[in-house]
Formats: C-alpha cells, sequence, structure tokens
DNA sequence: CCATGTTATAGTATATTTGACTAAAAGCTA
DNA sequence: TAGCTTTTAGTCAAATATACTATAACATGG
C-alpha cells in the first residue's frame, strides 16, 4: 500500500462553493499560481489522497479557503472525458457546497494567487473544463432546491421571509409571488419565528424566522415538492 | 501518454442494469469467475481504458453482456471509500441503465460465469461494496422517475396504459389508482395511440400507445412534475 | 405630529388539480 | 346469449394554485 499521504494523480475533485449575499447568487473561484494552468481562474480542487475518502477530500477543498462550519457539501457527478485535462489522464468528481457568505474570511491556498467570489451571471472562462463542471452543478442547485429544503444553507442561521425569497428567484431565475410564497412556505411547517425582527432598516421591521431542523428531518426522507 | 487500450486500474464503472418483465423489476447480476471476489455475485463492471470516456465505458459493458440499442444509461454517483476494494484504493462510477428484458440474449462476459436477471426485493449479498450501489441507484431511479419520463425505457415501443401503470408501481413501490392514473398521464400528452390494440389477452384488449419523443423534448428542459 | 411612501402581512375569489369513487362499454369464454 | 374480466369514461367533494386586493406597521420628510 502506498503511503496515506501520497495523491493519486489520476483523481481529484473539483467543488462549486455558492454563496449568497444581498439577493445575489455568487461562486468562490481561485487563479492558479503554478502549472500549467498557471494565470487562469478555476474551481477550488485537489487530488484525492491515499487514504482519504471523496467526501472527506472535498471538506479538505472547502477548509483550505474558508474557515467553515455546519456546511453543506455533495456530491453531484463525475467528469472523465479523456481529454479533459492535458498530459494525462485525471477524472475529476464534481462537489458542490452551500453557504453563507457574510463573516467568512478568504485565504488563498497553496498554488493558488487570489480566491474571490464571482457573480453566477458573470463566470470567467476557467481552465479546463471547468466551465462545464459549474453549469452542471448549477443545473443540479436548481433542480434539489425544488425538491429539497436545501437552500437555508446559503442564508444566516435568522432570515426574513423576502430574503428567502430572493433566494429562490436568484437561483431559479424567475421572479415570485410574494404573498404566495410566504403562503406555501408557512404551511410546510420549516420555518419557526424568532422573538426578533429585522433592524436598522428604513421601514416596517420584517419577522425573523429559523429553520425548524426537526421538521426537516422528518420530510426529508419522504420527500416533499418544493415547487414554487 | 499509454497506450489506449491500457487500464486506469485506479478507476472502474460499474453499472446497474434495470429490466422489467411482467410487473416485475429486476437487476441484472453476473458472478465472478477469477480474482478475490470469484463465486461472488457483483454489478457488471469493468476498468475504464485510458482513452475512454466514462461514458464509453459504461456503454461497453452494456455491450459485453448483451445486445442493446438505444438504452437510457445514466452516471448517477461514484463511490470511493478508501476500503471499498480489497488491497487497492479504487473508485467507481457508478451507472444504471433502463431496458427492456424481452428480446434480449444474454452472454457472460470475460472473468464472468453466470448471468442471471434478480428480482429487486430479492438480491444476493455482493461482493465489495456493490449492495450498497444497487441500494443507491434505485433511490435515484424511485426520485428520477417522478420528474422525468425515463420509465418508457423499460417497456417495449408499444404498450398499455396497465403495464405503465405497472411498471410505476414496481419502481415505487406503492398501488396506484387506475382511473386517477390514466388521467395525469394523458394530461400530459406524452403518448400516442397506436391503430392496434393489444392482442391475445382473454379480456377487451386494451389500446396500446407509444411514447411522444417530441413532447418528451420540449418538456424534459422545463422540467415536469410526474408525481403520482 | 401628520402626511406620505415603503414594506410586511392578511385575505379573497376563481380556476385547476387531486383522490376516492361509480358506472358503462368492450370483448373473451363457454 | 350470459357471465366474467378489463378497459375506459365520468362524477364530486376536498384541496391547492394563481392572481389579485386590502390593510397594517413603521420610517421619513415636512
Amino acid at each position: 500500500m502506498p503511503l496515506p499521504n501520497e495523491i493519486i494523480d489520476a483523481i481529484s475533485v473539483d467543488c462549486v462553493i455558492f454563496g449568497f449575499k444581498k439577493a445575489e447568487l455568487s461562486v468562490l473561484l481561485v487563479r492558479h499560481a503554478t502549472g500549467n494552468s498557471q494565470g487562469q481562474w478555476a474551481l477550488p480542487g485537489e487530488w484525492v489522497k491515499c487514504n482519504e475518502s471523496l467526501d472527506a477530500a472535498a471538506y479538505r477543498i472547502l477548509t483550505t479557503q474558508t474557515a467553515v462550519e455546519n456546511i453543506f457539501l455533495e456530491q453531484f457527478q463525475t467528469f472523465g472525458e479523456p481529454d479533459r485535462f492535458p498530459d494525462k489522464r485525471v477524472i475529476t468528481v464534481g462537489y458542490y457546497a452551500l453557504l453563507n457568505i457574510e463573516n467568512f474570511k478568504l485565504h488563498a491556498g497553496p498554488s493558488v494567487s487570489e480566491v474571490t467570489w464571482h457573480n453566477i451571471n458573470n463566470i470567467p472562462a476557467m481552465a479546463f473544463d471547468h466551465n462545464k463542471i459549474l453549469e452542471k452543478s448549477f443545473l443540479h442547485l436548481q433542480h434539489k432546491i425544488q425538491h429539497e429544503p436545501i437552500g437555508f444553507n446559503l442564508l444566516p442561521k435568522k432570515f426574513t421571509l423576502l430574503h428567502l425569497q430572493e433566494l429562490y428567484e436568484a437561483i431559479l431565475d424567475e421572479k415570485l409571488d410574494k404573498p404566495n410564497f410566504r403562503r406555501k412556505l408557512m404551511k410546510m411547517n420549516l420555518l419557526v419565528a424568532c422573538n426578533e425582527k429585522q433592524k436598522d432598516v428604513s421601514h416596517r421591521a420584517a419577522q425573523l424566522y429559523r429553520f425548524d431542523k426537526k421538521v426537516y428531518d422528518r420530510l426529508i426522507d419522504k420527500g416533499f415538492s418544493f415547487e414554487m
């Protein structure tokens, strides 16, 4: 057996990290500092280590770029076209993560010169097949958010109904009716009103809600529709 | 670069081949004839070749076991626990295929002593983590069939509404109401009545339908609910 | 402190869809 | 032709979606 820390240089993990802030959906990209993709933007990615699971490798990528906790992280697709990587055959397993942008400090990991959020509608050309990987992950997210309440991972713990609606609008790329959106969501009983209201806003302060994990766990198995 | 036909012995593709016949959902399993899994049942799988895409490898597995054409074949998940395979680190990409069992001849490929259909409710213990892979693929299928009309791939070109209903019942593992099932399906306009009726049945012959690819293509992008 | 604007939240009315049924029609068997 | 099985059409109340309108809460400017 090879050493635990040795890498398998045929397999990598690439991670599409989605963040949400001020009604905008963004993705975290890095700029490569070395190798033949030097200077190009790319999704954060790493080689898989010899005794490391794929999930663990994906989690390692996240913690390299930013300090995280309790993050939604899930595999979505594996990419293995023979020519997707130059000079050798590399298969990459795609993961996507959802996190709330606020209060995250970014720090460029090794071999990376820059780390920045990019609006989902303004993504630069990237190295390898990373634009394709990003697109697939976004389609996956659009589908998934309509069947499981994963969107909450992109919001702070306490949020208003309008925040949530803006999140859905950003991901689904369509306007939604406010009263109807509220009604559908409240009926699911996934939200609990906090004893708090919005502060420092120049209009009537909205109720803050938080996500009810218990109901979530009960519903997640049964599967339920989140169609808006 | 390695030779085109050389294998990457860190990456395999395993394929869950679903078939449907007489209201029963089955999976094609092989019995290994060599190696340290000799004698055990397993999902059909192969090493990925050096200049072969993952999709191509999956298709090669299908054609090794049986003569197929126009088959639904799709990647669903990649499995990479460090200890999933004995003695070395192997990551496997899971695919699932849907096909109509009738008129398929099976032939055992290399290193395989037996190939047989197994009812989904009666699966033997398998080599490696193949039971887990199968279970994940089945959950994926249950979800997918409720959002895309992929079920037709398991039926012959012409089928009755009852055939289709039995298929849904087998996959979702629940009884459905006949008149309501018809109504929902007909409203989608995915089915076209053939100029033919069922033959050789000892009761009123049912209308035969076929699947309308054009409507399908229009709907597949928009995404639509198939919930029964 | 009142008028005004903005947003939150409640409510309503109509159309559509579900779910659980009933019933008629078609066609084999004998 | 009677009896049986299965297909196919239809009914009806309950639930849900959609497109609105209306009111309440609160900040701000005069």
